[in-house]
DNA sequence: TTTTTTATTAATCATTTGTTTAGTTCATAT
DNA sequence: ATATGAACTAAACAAATGATTAATAAAAAA
């Protein structure tokens, strides 16, 4: 069984033995609703159905596993995040059509991502260095082509972190007020849901407007 | 000593002591920073200088001492905000560069508590729905001048829901994301101040832009 | 002053929590 | 078949943690 290495670039086809992912699941589950700190080993044990011993043998220790998963989220997050903003046949509209689209059903389909990230991130940025993708955004083939239509007098000249500030902004905030939301309009999580698909058409729009001269 | 009452309306002119006060300020810089779970009674303990017994004696528990805390930060949060919302001798735009500056302003001030509120009351709505000021945003004088503008065909139509939550968005989210920005922006926590002071201007023009036919 | 109430302290309790150990079962290779 | 290492289990350990107690000091009321 191959042991997974936080350095490694390839962590899709790893061996994990059934046990592991029996965990990691687990874990990761219960990492994204209460928090590290909420959660305890024998929490992940019990959810998972194993032997409180087992997570030490196959993860070392709470905090490793942590990372571990903190790691493997943080990567397939960005992952999909950077695939849309470096497409080079589509257009920027076209990207911020797809952006929003492919971002809101993530989150949907995951809703408790963005506010894990966040919230584990401030206490820790350093896992953030770590990921290649990172820094890739500002210079991503989307920016370059915000900015090309600055140079055409067709956009507003903005630094370009406002923008993208901005289009992340209007996608996910949204889903971390969601209890807020929720309350005050008395919504269902479909409802909430149905809210969030109908802003995949809105964004767009909103955007380019606040930006088109 | 009058003991805090969560049912009370106004909690300013409480009479307290000054160990309660020490015990407060140090609890809630403490779970602003690391969360409910990650703060001990006795890191509170410390932090503020008293006995450790001093913290049951005045609040009976690490959970009621955190929701006198909550209470007190959401109230005095929702608040201010609701200020600038129901002025009735502001236009909207004034609103949206009154809200601009002084929701940024609050927030450099007290950068982590966007992230605490909105992260603590994932795990318990609850403490929202006691807030009397909640359920008034989408009453305000705000969004009925929104509606207004739209009425006379200024502004596009869309719910009213979506105009607030954007203008929160563009407002709030950047803050949550301050690691992250730094980071890929290489920028001292001066300099991102000084970029969140840059969007008081931008915020209420983008806004106007988004909305306006 | 004396009495009574309030505030504070050090020590202790009972759980919880992360981790380890010592022993057992299971699978695989020789 | 047997030896070897990996996978698993129940039990236990040590430290941390929220809360309480019993005793004392300080303040307020009588």
């Amino acid at each position: 069984m191959i042991k997974f290495n936080l350095c490694s670039n390839n962590i899709v086809d790893i061996n994990y033995s059934n046990t592991e992912i029996k965990i990691k699941d687990a874990a990761k589950s219960l990492f994204l609703k209460k928090g590290y700190s909420a959660t305890t080993t024998r929490d992940i044990a019990r959810e998972s159905d194993i032997n409180l011993a087992m997570l030490n043998y196959y993860f070392r220790s709470k905090r490793r596993l942590f990372e571990i998963i903190m790691f493997e989220t943080l990567y397939e997050f960005l992952s999909k995040m950077v695939e849309v903003y470096n497409d080079e046949k589509t257009s920027l509209e076209q990207k911020l059509k797809l952006c929003s689209e492919k971002y809101i059903d993530m989150i949907i389909a995951d809703p408790l991502l963005p506010t894990f990230v966040l919230n584990e991130l401030k206490n820790n940025p350093t896992s953030f260095l770590k990921m290649p993708t990172t820094k890739m955004i500002m210079k991503s083939n989307f920016v370059a082509q915000y900015q090309e239509g600055v140079k055409k007098g067709i956009y507003r000249k903005v630094d370009p972190i406002h923008f993208v500030t901005n289009v992340l902004s209007v996608i996910v905030f949204p889903f971390m007020c969601s209890p807020i939301i929720m309350k005050i309009e008395n919504l269902s999580k479909k409802d909430f849901n149905m809210m969030m698909t109908e802003r995949k058409k809105l964004i767009p729009a909103w955007i380019i407007q606040m930006i088109k001269k």
